[in-house]
DNA sequence: GCTATAATTAATTAAATAGTTAATTATGCT
DNA sequence: AGCATAATTAACTATTTAATTAATTATAGC
């Protein structure tokens, strides 16, 4: 099939690809209907008649966002045996993914900052369903007896709120590294590394001596 | 002197109170010039009158708070003999404040994720001077030889961020806890515990063995 | 080729909101 | 008391923007 001059399904793509990279360079407030019809090259009406509203078409951001995620973090966990294991992979998949998707950590922090004003429903329980790998991963981990009893939700903000922070950042720690050369931003440091070095510290801290 | 009917100063402090409310609340974007005249009780026009604009209150507001957590956290130091006792006055100095300041965490959280959007230079140098506390204390346990080698900027954000995310989720974690009992979000737990708790991890994985 | 329908557009509407202005009221000073 | 000035207000303006509508164009099935 040649290239067409109408492709819904096409177009419906270009409009939420392009509200991906509007919403996280800007938030939601600040993205206007107009600039994401600039942006994708159809008209705006057309951002109507995808999706229900402004509102309908954020959503869909972030449930595209939050379900890739979370696949990969599946995906990833099947080819470990132990729970160390398992965390490493969770630490680095969602590492590489935030490295991938650089748009997602600058959404969920936003709207982590208004408690979910934007879609209540979908975005917690796709929080929640991230969570519980991790908790499985700990608990797996307390029973083979290799892990100290932890407090999950604090180890869950230390990698994942760590891993977005330093992504949203990246522009800012570049920047001050530049004017203040006697600071060490980790403005260079590969996304691996440093995956691997909240590993290590969790870990440590986790380990049964 | 009785209560006045015309007081500058007091006006003045309760717009900026206002406004803290309400951006922290809302954001920058979605907190009106008509809101926080209705939460203050004075009329618009004082904002442009004692403010040069929506964004000069916004950066007031900032400033106010970045300058009173960085005090906080200077004055903390001064009883600390050793770099473990500071890394520890460190973590609850700022887990301390983000519990009475709780629209702190949004507000830095947002700006944040919008790369320093409505406030580049002073948000920029008050992160760079908190971050500067931490890293001191760092090398200082290197120098004392108690602390291994460590990525600061990365440690810096798995206290600074946990901290600010655990604060900011609190109702999101208790609505969470409510809905499904078999998940623990940690909504009950005690700020200084899981300061406490930031403090162990970070330490146990820093300690030269 | 014709027709029903799906996709797309230009133009418009209605509401919200940042910022201004000119008038009004209180205060301190002499 | 009266005056200059500081503080405060009500009303308004200009702009932005989410959402709609009615018209237009392409497409697929017959």
């Amino acid at each position: 099939m040649a290239k067409q001059k109408r492709d819904a399904e096409a177009t419906k793509a270009k409009i939420l690809a392009s509200a991906i990279t509007l919403f996280s360079k800007n938030g939601f407030d600040a993205t206007t209907g107009d600039d994401i019809a600039k942006e994708s090259g159809f008209n705006k009406a057309l951002i109507y008649y995808y999706f229900k509203n402004k509102a309908g078409l954020y959503g869909s951001v972030m449930s595209t966002l939050f379900d890739s995620i979370y696949k990969e973090v599946i995906d990833s966990k099947k080819c470990c045996d132990s729970a160390t294991a398992e965390l490493r992979a969770f630490i680095e998949t969602y590492a590489g993914y935030a490295q991938k998707q650089p748009y997602f950590p600058a959404l969920l922090l936003r709207e982590l900052s208004d408690s979910g004003t934007h879609l209540p429903e979908m975005m917690f329980e796709s929080m929640r369903r991230l969570f519980v790998l991790l908790s499985d991963i700990l608990r797996k981990g307390e029973e083979e007896g290799v892990f100290k009893k932890s407090i999950p939700m604090v180890l869950h903000f230390m990698i994942v709120g760590t891993l977005n922070l330093l992504v949203t950042t990246q522009q800012l720690r570049a920047k001050a590294a530049k004017e203040d050369t006697q600071i060490d931003t980790c403005s260079d440091c590969p996304m691996d590394e440093i995956a691997e070095y909240i590993f290590t510290t969790i870990k440590t801290a986790l380990e049964v001596k």
